[in-house]
DNA sequence: CCCTTGCTTCGAGCGCACTCCAAGGAATTA
DNA sequence: TAATTCCTTGGAGTGCGCTCGAAGCAAGGG
């Protein structure tokens, strides 16, 4: 559904799913009247004004609007992608990888199958990796409490 | 328990407590004919013996035994340190940490208290990091959904 | 005795994901 | 209008975590 958001064939529909999957996900300003500088955007997504030039340049953003003088305007289906971008940020999806689903993005509704797929991979991973996690934390637990018990010891002697 | 690799002033009963913990970490030779050279080594631990020596140096891995003409004999204690490492490797801290981490397990019982303190925040950091990632499951999913109907819906058309 | 294999050191190089710089144009505020 | 602040570009630089290369020593097999 994010594809939309490039070739704007995707009915309006779908971005209103994504909307609710992802929360509390509410755009600045509505829709028509959406325009934000760089340095706005910098601000809503943590990420600096030169991250997002160069997710642009990288092909890990769409082509964002420009102003008549040639300044990016983001709009907020550029803020829903970043949003996601975010999200694979987070897998710890390399930037490659995510280029390559925006390219699937690009190519149009002939790749949903392969977007899914990747996105199927994905998810496979980050529960290995939350498994992978868990696993860390019960060892955590117990050197935290031989370090207690180790303390408990010494107080009482 | 990392500490007695080192000083070797801990109890013995500390380090069965950490291998139980950990599962299935059998010491591929028993206590005693614990030698290992640092290729045996990097097959155990996955790690190159290009990186098990920067660890040395770093000052990520205790002082290893050398044999009578300077090559590293890796013992059981090493591998348990390297085990354990691996496991805060995987939670994502960095290795500056790791070594400040090592470096209390040099200087000695008296900083229980900040080891303890350091896995603490550690493990605080690990819980919300799969946090983060279970929200991110969710947000794949609800994608993979939307693919999914998008070629249902393209097969009922 | 030579050959191969594996180890040693130090220091340089690499891939990733940014991060910053310089020089200059554009928008806003006084 | 002037000053200030923000934006543009291309390319260079940074920090992290390795990763590799070169030169040389040591041990075992044919």
């Amino acid at each position: 559904m994010w594809g939309m958001t490039l070739t704007q064939s995707t009915p309006i529909g779908a971005d209103r799913t994504e909307s609710c999957a992802s929360g509390p996900l509410a755009h600045p300003r509505p829709e028509g009247a959406d325009q934000y500088t760089i340095s706005e955007v910098a601000g809503f997504t943590g990420l600096s004004a030169h991250t997002l030039r160069w997710y642009e340049r990288i092909g890990l953003m769409p082509h964002v609007d420009r102003s008549h003088t040639g300044q990016r305007r983001f709009r907020n289906r550029d803020l829903d992608w970043l949003h996601f971008v975010g999200k694979l940020r987070l897998t710890g999806m390399p930037v490659a990888d995510m280029v390559r689903y925006a390219e699937l993005v690009r190519a149009g509704d002939s790749t949903y199958g392969q977007r899914r797929e990747l996105l199927v991979r994905t998810r496979r991973d980050v529960l290995a990796r939350i498994a992978e996690l868990q696993d860390t934390v019960a060892v955590l637990d117990h050197k935290i409490g031989f370090y207690a018990d180790a303390h408990e010891a010494s107080e009482r002697h």
